[in-house]
DNA sequence: CATCTGACATAAT
DNA sequence: GATTATGCCAGAT
């Protein structure tokens, strides 16, 4: 992985304000040469102890990534407000643009 | 070097 | 919506 664009992933993932949520595909999108994968990988590298808020990366249809953090990673985006329908789905509001 | 795998996306069915 | 198939790309084997 180029260290450049974990950078921008980096980056872009400590802008995301508290109770929004957006998708790989979207901080992809943002980066130069980033793909979903990318920027799954890159999450996936991060030390455990970090700062940076990986909790609020979805996948594109607003559910949660399947890994073995999800459990965590739902009761960390409910305990910031972010609300969760009967299908485990995210709503758009919820959306970082 | 050839394959497999996966914190994914998208399109077709 | 849910499934399936494809594309994608870096690591691991």
């Amino acid at each position: 992985m180029k260290p450049a664009l974990r950078e921008q992933i980096l980056t872009i993932l400590a802008e995301i304000p508290a109770g929004r949520v957006t998708t790989y595909g979207r901080i992809a999108a943002m980066t130069e040469g980033g793909t979903p994968r990318l920027v799954a990988r890159a999450l996936r590298d991060l030390p455990a102890g970090h700062d940076l808020p990986w909790f609020r990366v979805i996948t594109a249809s607003r559910r949660l990534a399947d890994h073995g953090g999800a459990d965590e990673q739902r009761q960390r985006l409910v305990a910031e407000g972010v609300i969760f329908d009967a299908l485990g789905r995210v709503p758009a509001e919820h959306l970082w643009p």
